[in-house]
DNA sequence: CGGCAAAATGTAACCGCTTTCATTTCGCTT
DNA sequence: AAGCGAAATGAAAGCGGTTACATTTTGCCG
């Protein structure tokens, strides 16, 4: 591979008119300016990004931390981001932290050693004092997924409170008045506030939350299953369920037909996050869309603004769900 | 933070013993060694890994070039891939090529530029030739799953004749004669494998691929959709159709239950690939495991082997994939 | 205790680029 | 033609490590 000194040789200039021209800054008089490209061109030169890193301490490198790659949301995400950044010329680098607070603690220190110039990070376990650490010390972070306070600008996140409004006012309007409610972990906060948006929907229409329809689970597949199975030992009347996610909902519906019970006739189901699952189930499955890939491309703008210095579009913090309406919710039966 | 020069001069020694303490190579007394790692960690050192690279010409880097991040197959295998890499403290960093030749060659040429020590690659449109330049220009490469002649040993792949084979097994043994197959573009080399397997199969039964019953479609979910529906045009006899992936399964169907089919009493179904959806769908979808997680972790060992030196297992250059049967094949009605 | 090989350590060049500061060149003005 | 400020270019010191080679220490022997 040419070097700088290759190109600064054969056109018979200093290596920093070199530099010079690559990077475009200072004036070089547009006669060297074209004998060096010619040059760069002739010799097949091309910078090389470790040098120009640990001249500049900048690497070009965005790390990403995400739960884990496969599935649905977290590739998407990971699918946003890089296309973004990939635009720009930089590089995305992961580590996966499954959600664990040392294995996330890990990997932050591991993306650390790379000298990345941001991260991005989505961490469930990590808790708010570690995060305003990494804030304050290492190079400037983006979290995904999460509102933590003080960081508020620092965050990219959806509004799950308004998810959980409009799948259960789908569903009131619908004429539902019996709605159950399969949650994720109430520690999280993604799980509670859907469950806020819920409850307010309910109450906007003058009814009141029914703990016992309310059933919290793991946001697994076979968690949906039984938390539906424990609903219908309760033998409390329903004729919707609402389910913070789509795997739970795929659960709660084989369940369901293993009852024999059908979807939507005597039982309207809605998921979330819109997950590709949702379209495959049987009946196709109505639910909330989750913008991850958009929210990832606002993650990776957020960093080429702030850290790179590219002005672009504002800023968008918080993204607001949408509903899908496919076929496993319909009019309540009553 | 800190640098070697630091610690060499907290230590009281040159900075060439500091760095053999860090790269624990060269002989360095006990009672130095000590010393050394004591006041790097009383600085909090970490070695730059830019210097590093550019002092010794290696990055830690592997590059990984997918056609995509999100869906089944190729976060599975980014997740495998990361996971061993990771271990070793490689860092991957990936793009992603959309199985377009000009979007492949570009990803290369950007994974190129940042000094990779190795890239593991899963292209699609990019012609032998270009792969067998690359080979001998660039950094060490991995081709996956696909078999490129001349660089067998430098290629993980699945062995698709045998997946396609075992297929269409399963539905002879279970009494099925006239079987459908819904086929990928025969252009690439997995959908012709596939489709060999499914002849062979059928062969060694005394029946002979009868042309009509094959349908070449795109590997997508419309596509099987549409296949299914243009072999119902057909009119001819069918009691089994193999789709040679799980998503023209999934359209497959959708078409069947439209037409009022029943699943598998009246068509058995058999998908390929194993991918979450096909869990997903009802009937659950008897299907082919493509284990591509492990074909990750066995790039990335075979990387860490052949780049960086490690001695580990014995690399495996072909899979095989095996049967998973679930709901959606069962025995032939007649 | 002198001598010597092996072990430990130090010196300094180098990896390829950026950037500050000094120097040269250029185009004008007087 | 001298003088001058601005523009263009060059020299050289980093950035933070590695490593070949030189030098010093060490341990052990007779």
């Amino acid at each position: 591979m040419a070097t700088i000194y290759e190109v600064s040789k054969l056109v018979g200039v200093s290596v920093a008119t070199v530099s010079r021209v690559i990077n475009g800054s200072t004036r070089v008089s547009d006669k060297t300016r074209q004998k060096v490209l010619s040059a760069m061109q002739a010799l097949d030169y091309k910078p090389n990004p470790i040098a120009q890193s640990l001249a500049t301490n900048r690497s070009d490198c965005v790390g990403v931390l995400v739960p884990e790659v496969h599935g649905p949301v977290f590739g998407a995400m990971l699918s946003g981001i890089e296309a973004e950044l990939r635009d720009a010329g930089k590089f995305t680098i992961f580590a996966t932290g499954h959600n664990l607070e040392t294995k996330e603690r890990e990997a932050i220190r591991f993306l650390n050693t790379r000298n990345c110039d941001a991260l991005i990070m989505h961490v469930e376990a990590l808790a708010d004092a570690s995060i305003h650490r990494q804030a304050h010390n290492g190079p400037p972070i983006l979290i995904m997924n999460r509102v933590v306070s003080g960081l508020e600008d620092r965050c990219i996140s959806l509004d799950n409170e308004h998810g959980g409004y409009i799948a259960t006012n789908m569903l009131l309007e619908m004429g539902h008045r019996e709605i159950a409610y399969i949650s994720g972990p109430l520690a999280w906060g993604d799980a509670s506030d859907r469950l806020a948006g819920h409850r307010r929907a309910l109450e906007e229409h003058g009814l009141e939350l029914d703990e016992r329809l309310v059933i919290e689970s793991n946001f697994h597949e076979v968690g949906g299953s039984e938390a539906m199975e424990e609903l219908l030992r309760r033998e409390l009347p329903f004729t919707a369920v609402v389910c913070a996610n789509d795997e739970m909902a795929a659960g709660a519906m084989d369940t369901l037909r293993s009852r024999g019970m059908s979807i939507p006739d005597e039982v309207s189901l809605v998921g979330f996050d819109n997950a590709p699952l949702s379209r495959y189930l049987y009946p196709k499955l109505s639910t909330v869309n989750y913008p991850i890939t958009e929210m990832g491309r606002m993650a990776a703008h957020w960093v080429l603004e702030n850290v790179y210095g590219q002005s672009g579009t504002a800023i968008q913090h918080v993204f607001k769900p949408s509903l899908v309406m496919r076929a496993s919710a319909g009019r309540s039966p009553d």
